[in-house]
DNA sequence: CTGGGGAAGGGGCCC
DNA sequence: AGGGCCCCTTCCCCA
């Protein structure tokens, strides 16, 4: 995942010392990142062609019902972005993992940002900014617009069309392309190209691991192994 | 079945 | 105020 590639001075900031784990090649990537705001129109569906139900159900993007919509435009997306060849199978036809919170967003994008936010005449006093595409609130439009960005997933790949909320998220989904990996271990010189997934990693090789089941005391590296352990029964460590 | 890796999402902080 | 970055978390898949 990407998340963290770019690295920075947050050694400065008294955080966990990852710096030795740090990226080598440090410098920012001139990768073509390409997220054209033009896109947004294009995922923009009418209302007419939303459906209540869509708000429930986890976003398919695979699937035709839930995008084929912008599958009629994907055409012109590809138009909208900058200097990239036009993709012959753009957003959304990418592979299995479709995973969407906020799901069904994508059968309620509205036109962009004038309207995004709506604040709540109950809450006046304490401003609330609604995100009209799903039930969320927020207590600045600054974190709602972040929101919304996740509803309108400005920023696309070129490669396979995939389309992220965050460039940052993108250029960590680049990396899937290109194979970088500039986040090592120490401990067995294995590379991430995300430091949280090696930070994952370096709790593998730590004994006292980070999460501890409060009834066995066994540690696990992942939160959710810890759940699992403590769902499923919470076997006693063997001595 | 469990542990671990890969990929992705979101909120928050800093500049 | 907005963008960039960080950390945490989650989910899926595989060995």
């Amino acid at each position: 995942m990407p998340r963290s590639f770019l690295v920075k001075k947050y050694f400065a900031k008294q955080k966990p010392n990852y710096s030795e784990l740090e990226c080598q090649n440090g410098e920012k990537r001139p990768q073509s990142l390409v997220w054209d705001l033009s896109v947004l129109p294009t995922l923009y569906l009418p209302a007419s062609q939303t459906e209540p139900s869509a708000n429930t159900g986890p976003l398919d993007l695979s699937s035709p019902s839930s995008l084929s919509s912008n599958a009629s435009s994907s055409g012109e997306e590809d138009e909208g972005r900058t200097s990239d060849p036009p993709s012959p199978e753009p957003v959304h036809t990418y592979g299995p993992r479709q995973r969407m919170k906020c799901t069904g967003v994508m059968a309620h994008i509205s036109p962009p940002e004038e309207e995004e936010e709506r604040e709540t005449p109950a809450t006046a006093a304490r401003p609330a900014f609604l995100c009209k595409h799903c039930p969320k609130e927020y207590t600045s439009l600054g974190a709602l617009k972040m929101h919304i960005r996740s509803h309108t997933l400005p920023c696309v790949c070129t490669t396979c069309g995939k389309a992220f909320s965050r460039p940052w998220l993108l250029r960590g989904h680049i990396r899937t392309h290109t194979g970088e990996r500039p986040f090592s271990c120490p401990h067995c010189n294995r590379a991430f190209a995300d430091r949280s997934n090696l930070r994952a990693h370096l709790q593998t090789h730590a004994e006292v691991k980070k999460y501890q089941c409060s009834v066995c005391s066994r540690t696990f590296s992942r939160m959710s192994l810890l759940q699992k352990h403590s769902s499923s029964g919470m076997k006693w460590p063997a001595l």
